[in-house]
DNA sequence: TCGTTGCGAAACTCAGACGTATCGAAATTA
DNA sequence: TAATTTCGATACGTCTGAGTTTCGCAACGA
């Protein structure tokens, strides 16, 4: 049994808790979960709740603003996998992940942020919009291109729009639907009302 | 010879003035529309924008939550005449009532406060909720049943998906879209759009 | 064993905001 | 004119939380 040895080399003295980084980052998404915006999270709060001294903190994050977006950053966005045997069917997959992440609060967390925090730290919505949004957001777009090339969608659709439909539908519901957790077939529902109008087709 | 006192007799001493009053709710619709949210917003913030001095705040209100209360409580919602020709025309002017709010910063912070802050202020929210939201949906409903008793909407159409369609599509657009003004003609696309569904008709 | 670094806990300084109190001036009634 | 109340301004004590420092102990390499 040889012991590898490590590509960088380990600096002398006692190393950083791996357990002390998780346990932060989970105090902070639990917090932040739980409802609380980004200018009532304290870190004295999330040293509590997370059983670290604030030194624990600060010697891996600058301030407050940095954790977050790290916090964030570990929600990783796994995008389900997509069948491709249609536009509806992905569509779906898109819609139902969005769905029960919404049940989450971990991943709810993510947006309240989203929805209230924008104006109030730009960069830091930079940053987590690259992460977190964009790539769910180019996904969507991907199937409906594909869905207007191959002629399932209309030809005339206006890409943003369909996403705008799509996207804001399940947001609508997600904050005003009836509490709690959302109806299993709401994405189902929401795609065939999307797909078809909501006027009588012959 | 005694005079009679008024059922409302007005007490010795200066009168509390309206115009410092006008301008604390004022300063306080400014900074909430500017995207502050209700925690971050401070008394003495609200004291200097208005231009009075703190004792005339506490004066008339006892904490922060009350003024918020009464200053969006002032923002009454003016919905749009409906014609009532056709349930596209309606829903049109819904829609494009929404788009114009959206624009002003005066209105605009009933939606920020609407999707941050339900979680952290319950009571005010129920309030808020009772003037401002709920006067618009119900005529949003009301529009889109009388098209299903028409015909002019699909008769299995559910009223709930109807009206995430429609305002969940307008508020993406509000948040998401691209940065100032929304389209003059975003209502009218939205509209046709949700009556028509993507696919392609015959 | 020794030097180095991380650990949690606690104390500290500093800033901002709360809510109250006080001031002289202004507005109003009696 | 006198009494009363509000005005804006300012000072005050308190509290909360940021970010720093210090302490004794723990974990690691040499």
């Amino acid at each position: 049994m040889t012991i590898q040895e490590p590509a960088v080399a380990r600096p002398a003295g006692r190393p950083r808790s791996e357990k002390a980084e998780k346990a932060i980052i989970e105090a902070t998404l639990d917090l932040l979960g739980e409802g609380m915006g980004v200018s009532e999270l304290s870190i004295e709060a999330i040293a509590t709740r997370a059983g670290v001294g604030k030194t624990t903190i600060y010697r891996r994050w600058s301030n407050k603003e940095d954790l977050v977006v790290d916090a964030l950053a570990t929600l990783k966005a796994p995008l389900p996998e997509l069948g491709g045997t249609s536009v509806r069917d992905d569509l779906i997959s898109l819609l139902d992940a969005m769905r029960r992440e919404a049940g989450q609060p971990r991943s709810r967390c993510v947006m309240n942020i989203a929805m209230s925090e924008a104006d109030r730290y730009p960069q830091l919505m930079e940053r987590f919009v690259k992460r977190a949004i964009t790539p769910r957001r180019e996904a969507m777009r991907a199937v409906i291109e594909r869905g207007i090339a191959s002629g399932e969608l209309n030809p005339d659709l206006d890409v943003d729009m369909g996403m705008a439909l799509l996207s804001g539908t399940m947001l609508w519901h997600t904050k005003w639907g009836p509490g709690g957790e959302l109806a299993p077939d709401l994405a189902v529902r929401v795609v065939d009302v999307v797909l078809a109008g909501i006027t009588p087709r012959p």
